[in-house]
DNA sequence: GTCTATACACAGATAGAC
DNA sequence: GTCTATCTGTGTATAGAC
């Protein structure tokens, strides 16, 4: 799998983002019309990640969000009932796509080493498609009450599991080496949240997303092979 | 070197640190008495650090500063024009004492290989250290204009620069395998990085610093030495 | 040097016309 | 469903007493 082949994958699921948005915010959004949700949904959010992503969501008043998106601060309250719940719903809707994906993507009939790069390349491309999405959820997780910190730590653990267990199976196996298969886990999370977080370094440097792909994967392969 | 080492050197830096920013920032800072100043700014750059490493700068209000760092609004004035200006400062003073630091510990008459440890452990020793400046110094620069998110990007490469150089060293050594020095850099900083944003689950997981450091070098050795 | 009290701008949110 | 006009709280910053 590449990128290209990725996107057709993703494809699929992305018209899917605003209906779904649909439903679970169903009995929050006082707009009746589905085709005018969804329309606008698209537009609101679009433009809540682009100002948050340039100088965080705090920062962002609701005064340029209107603008941006082109609807007036009395139409953008008809789609939630404060800023405080537009965050939670980017939030939400970015955990949601993501498990979704990387569950349907990751099967369970290949050996450690063919998932582990499945799981990798999952990952990162689906960072790559929906780009704004987890730089917010990263960086505006940050700054929440405790409470809903803890939310974000589980799903950092949860997502840092699915590489783990990999790992571990392939100790089983014996196909890897018995060498801190936490931390490994921990170890690519970071190199994977790198890639989205630093965007403009690769692109600076033209590093595609496959190249990074087989850096990574490449990397940690030498660690998990090492005889030593 | 060990961490428990490091801190020795380092508290022969640590000491100085209001003295620098003191000397700074002596015209913007109204108040004459030096030893009233150094108090000052260690209570207020204290409570900025720890409120905004809670809810980000921006979410920071002058009233809560005030509270925290016990001083009244009309007192902080005294040490600062503007907010931003107290932002200013705080960037400042991160990359002054961490380049300050980095040149003196980076001996040039080592081989690359223990040049490379050297400098991954002093890197992440010094964020341990300093883990509320680390912390604030990257999570806030993401949110700034244009013009000083530059500043904070060719620091960025400039740190980065550090590892390459050697990597690329040891490779015309012929100690290490020729194999993309410059993510391998990428790749070091990421894992430095991480230490200190996510220190929430390296400490659950009772991972030593020490450790952590080990595992890093360990990781990247296997990497650079790799047969294939 | 530090305080309290206050100015003034701008934030989030809503009411009511269309 | 969407708009404009407006309410009310909170933000940064300063003036002037001590």
């Amino acid at each position: 799998m590449d990128f290209v082949e990725f996107r057709k994958i993703y494809n699929i699921y992305k018209d899917e983002i605003y209906n779904e948005i649909l439903s679970i915010n169903r009995n929050s959004i006082r707009v009746k019309k589905e085709q005018t949700v969804i329309k606008n949904l698209e537009k609101i959010f679009e433009a809540a990640l682009k100002i948050s992503n340039r100088k965080g969501f705090q920062a962002m008043s609701m005064r340029s969000l209107s603008k941006e998106s082109g609807l007036s601060m009395g139409a953008l309250y008809a789609y939630f009932s404060s800023k405080e719940e537009l965050l939670e719903m980017l939030q939400r809707q970015h955990s949601n796509i993501m498990f979704r994906i990387f569950e349907y993507q990751i099967k369970p009939d290949l050996d450690a080493q063919a998932r582990l790069n499945t799981a990798i390349r999952t990952h990162l491309y689906l960072s790559e498609a929906m780009r704004p999405w987890f730089y917010f959820a990263y960086m505006e997780t940050k700054n929440m009450p405790r409470i809903k910190q803890e939310r974000a730590m589980e799903s950092e653990l949860l997502s840092e599991k699915i590489f783990s267990d990999i790992i571990k199976e392939g100790i089983k196996q014996k196909i890897f080496i018995n060498n801190r298969y936490e931390l490994t886990a921990g170890a690519i999370k970071a190199l994977l949240q790198d890639w989205y977080l630093k965007r403009w370094k690769y692109s600076r440097r033209k590093i595609s997303v496959d190249e990074y792909a087989a850096f990574i994967i490449n990397l940690i392969k030498s660690y998990v092979f090492k005889p030593n």
